[in-house]
RNA sequence: CGGUGAGUAGCGCAGCCUGGUAGCGCACCUGCCUUGGGAGCAGGGGGUCGCUGGUUCGAUUCCAGUCUCACCGACCA
C-alpha cells in the first residue's frame, strides 16, 4: 500500500472530548471518528485492524467447529415478546416501528433469533451438537457511551450459540469456546483473565468473563496470587472468616451516640473498632418490597449478590419514608432490634460468628452495644452479600490472598441451560423418541472493544504500539528523502520484494520531512519500521527499528526483507 | 435520568463580564527554501459565532427556551 494513496488524517492535537488513552490513539491515528453519541465510522486503518482481529476469531472459532452465518440487526418484536425479554430488556433496547406500524428493535444480541431458527430446523438429537457463530453489528442504546469504541452503541461483536442435548453435554461445548477464547486472547498478545461473573440480563446459570487487564477498565476483577481462583468482584466469593468477637454475652445495654450517623463516627465514640460493629442497611424492590442486610461495619455490600439470593428484578436503597415505616429511625441509627414492621432480615456470613457488637437502636442518637443475634435479634439467613477486598484470603483455596486489578471486558461465556429455548420452545426427539428441551450456551466477544483494549495496553507517548497479530500494517517502508532516486528506488525494491513475501506493507512515499513520517509511523504503531536513507544506503544498508522495543537494526539491502520476514513470522505463532 | 461543564474556521483555543458584524496556533492552498524526529519565509482561502425567540438603532456578547457533546453520578447509613 502506498501512503500518499491511502487515507490516514491523523491529528497532532489530542482531541478534547476523548478521556481514555485508546480513544484519543485511535482518533488521532486517523482509526475511527465519530458520527453521534458511541457511534463511529471506521476508517480505512481502524477496519484494518478490526478485520485482523476478526479473523484470528474466525480462525479459532473455526477449530473449534463452530459455523459462521449472519443474521439481521433488525428484530420483530413478536420473538422477544415471545422471551419475555421485550418487557424485561429496558430502554437499551432500541425500538421503533416499521409503515405498517408493526414493532421492530435493533438487535443487541441474538439468542432469540438463533433460538427461532433451530427451533425451526433441529428435529433430532443426532443433529446435534451445533454452533453457531456470526461477526456482525450489535445496537445497545447505552445510558451513557463513552470511551470510544470501548462502550458504544454500535458496535461489532462477534457471538456464538451453541446447541446440545443436555446439560453435560453443553459443558463440553463451553469448555471449547472457553479454550477458544483463551487461544484468541494469547494470540493477540494481550494480558488477560478469564474470571468467574455474573450472568446479567443475559441469564443463563454460570458464566466467565474475559477480561484485558488495564487500570481504565470499567470492571474490578480479583484473582488468587496462589491459585487459579479469578472472579469478577461483582461475583467473587467472601471467604468464611472466624469469630472475631469471643467471649460470654454481656447484657444488652442501649447507649446515647449523638449525631454519630457513620460507622466509624459511632466505633470512634463508643472506642471499639468497626469491626465490632454491625452496619444495617435497607433495601427495596421495583414493587416496594423492603429488606434489611446486616454486615460487619468494615465491610461493604455487594448489591447483586443480595439481589441474586433475593431473586429481585432491581434492587433500590430503601427511600427515607420507606426506611422510617419499617424501622421508626432515620438512617444512621438502624437496626435489627425492635422493628416496626415484618421484613426480611439477611446478614452476611460474616456476622453470624460476631458477639456482643454494636447495632443501632433505631431510635435517634441512640445505638446497642452487646447485641447478640439469637438473643436480641433473629435473621432470616446468613448469606454470602459482602464485597471482596484486596487481601482476602482466596475462597477456593484458603490459602492465597486476592489481589485486585482493573479489567476490559472484551469476551463473555454463559451457560444458558434451558432459559431461551423453554420459553421459545426449541425442542428435539431423543433417542426413545421423547421430546426433549435443547441446552443451549452463548458466547460473546467485542471486536472494537478488544482492539481499544490492546492499544489501552500497548501504548507510549507516541502512540499506539501495535501487537502485530492486530496491527494494520505488519511494517512500512519509509523513504527518507523522496527527491532522491537512489533512495526511492531502493525503498521501492525493499516494498515489492515485501509486498511478494505476503507482508502487509505500507510504504511511505510521501514528500515529507522525515519527522514526520517517523512522527506518523510511531502514532499509528507500524510494528516494524524500515527506514531507507541516503547515508546507510551508500554502504548499502538500511535501518529496521522494532516499534515495541525500540531496537535498531542495520541490515544489507539483501538480508532485510527476509529478516523482516522471520521477525513477523516469529510473531504469529501460535500454539495449536 | 440527575449533577457539572462546553458548543466561535477541519483540530486546539481566545474574545463575551463592560453589545458596534471576529482573532491566535496547528492544518489547508500557492511560491521559494529545506530533507534522519511534526522546519523556515512570503502570500492566500475558509466562520449565518449550535439552533429558535426576546431585549436593543445594533447581539458572538445580555435574557429565555431548545438541541448536541463531554465528564461525574445513579455505591451505602
Amino acid at each position: 500500500m502506498l501512503y500518499s494513496r491511502y487515507f490516514i488524517p491523523t491529528i497532532k492535537e489530542t482531541p478534547s472530548d476523548a478521556e481514555v488513552v485508546s480513544h484519543q490513539l485511535m482518533l488521532r491515528a486517523g482509526m475511527i471518528r465519530k458520527l453521534a453519541s458511541g457511534i463511529y465510522n471506521y476508517l480505512p486503518l481502524g477496519l484494518r485492524s478490526i478485520r485482523k482481529f476478526e479473523n484470528i476469531v474466525r480462525e479459532e472459532m473455526n477449530k473449534a467447529d463452530a459455523i459462521e452465518m449472519l443474521m439481521p440487526s433488525v428484530q420483530p418484536a413478536e420473538l422477544w415478546q415471545e422471551s419475555g425479554r421485550w418487557a424485561f430488556y429496558g430502554k437499551e433496547l432500541l425500538r421503533f416501528k416499521d409503515r405498517k406500524e408493526a414493532e421492530f428493535c435493533m438487535g443487541p444480541t441474538h439468542e432469540e433469533v438463533i433460538t427461532d431458527m433451530v427451533r425451526r430446523e433441529i428435529k433430532s438429537y443426532r443433529q446435534m451438537p451445533l454452533n453457531f457463530y456470526q461477526i456482525q453489528t450489535k445496537f445497545r442504546d447505552e445510558i451513557r457511551p463513552r470511551f470510544g469504541l470501548m462502550r458504544g452503541r454500535e458496535f461489532i461483536m462477534k457471538d456464538a450459540y451453541s446447541f446440545d442435548v443436555d446439560s453435560s453435554a453443553a459443558d463440553l461445548s463451553y469448555e471449547k469456546m472457553y479454550n477458544a477464547y483463551m487461544r484468541i486472547f494469547e494470540r493477540c498478545g494481550l494480558n488477560f483473565r478469564a474470571v468467574e461473573a455474573d450472568t446479567g440480563s443475559i441469564g443463563g446459570s454460570s458464566s466467565h468473563e474475559f477480561m484485558v487487564l488495564a487500570d481504565s477498565g470499567e470492571d474490578a476483577i480479583v484473582s488468587c496470587d496462589a491459585c487459579r481462583y479469578a472472579a469478577n468482584i461483582e461475583k467473587a466469593e467472601s471467604p468464611l472468616f472466624t469469630a472475631i468477637c469471643s467471649g460470654g454475652s454481656e447484657p444488652l445495654q442501649k447507649v446515647p451516640t449523638p449525631e454519630m450517623k457513620t460507622i466509624a463516627d459511632v466505633a470512634a465514640f463508643l472506642n471499639v473498632t468497626a469491626d465490632k460493629t454491625v452496619k444495617t442497611l435497607v433495601y427495596a424492590s421495583e414493587t416496594g418490597e423492603l429488606v434489611m442486610a446486616l454486615l460487619r461495619g468494615d465491610h461493604e455490600l455487594n448489591e447483586l449478590k443480595l439481589k441474586n439470593h433475593l431473586g429481585w428484578d432491581e434492587i433500590l436503597m430503601a427511600t427515607e419514608e420507606q426506611i422510617f415505616a419499617c424501622t421508626g429511625s432515620p438512617v444512621g441509627f438502624l437496626g435489627p432490634i425492635g422493628l416496626k414492621q415484618d421484613i426480611p432480615v439477611i446478614a452476611d456470613r460474616v456476622v453470624q460468628g460476631m458477639t456482643n457488637v454494636v447495632l443501632g437502636a433505631n431510635e435517634i442518637d441512640l445505638h446497642y452495644i452487646n447485641a447478640n443475634c439469637g438473643r436480641d435479634f433473629e435473621v432470616s439467613g446468613f448469606i454470602d452479600i459482602r464485597t471482596v477486598e484486596a487481601g482476602d484470603a482466596c475462597p477456593r483455596c484458603g490459602s492465597g490472598k486476592l489481589e485486585m486489578w482493573r479489567g476490559i471486558e472484551v469476551g463473555h461465556v454463559f451457560k444458558l441451560g434451558t432459559k431461551y429455548s423453554k420459553s421459545l420452545s426449541a425442542t428435539y426427539l431423543d433417542a426413545n423418541g421423547r421430546e426433549q428441551i435443547i441446552f443451549m450456551g452463548c458466547y460473546g466477544i467485542g471486536i472494537g472493544r478488544t482492539v481499544a483494549a490492546a492499544i489501552e495496553q500497548n501504548h507510549d507517548e507516541n502512540g499506539i504500539i501495535f501487537p502485530i497479530p492486530i496491527a494494520p500494517f505488519h511494517c512500512s517502508v519509509v523513504a527518507v528523502n523522496t527527491k532522491d532516486a537512489g533512495v526511492m528506488a531502493a525503498a521501492e525494491e525493499i516494498y515489492f520484494r515485501l509486498e511478494k513475501l505476503g507482508i502487509e506493507v505500507l510504504f511511505d512515499d510521501r514528500d515529507e520531512r522525515p519527522g514526520v513520517k517517523f512522527k506518523d509511523n510511531d502514532l499509528i504503531g507500524i510494528p516494524l519500521r524500515i527506514v531507507v536513507g541516503s547515508k546507510g544506503l551508500a554502504e548499502g544498508k538500511v535501518e529496521v527499528k522494532v516499534r515495541s522495543t525500540g531496537e535498531v537494526l542495520s541490515l544489507s539491502l539483501n538480508d532485510v526483507t527476509t529478516a523482516v520476514k522471520q521477525l513477523i513470522d516469529a510473531a504469529l505463532v501460535h500454539t495449536e
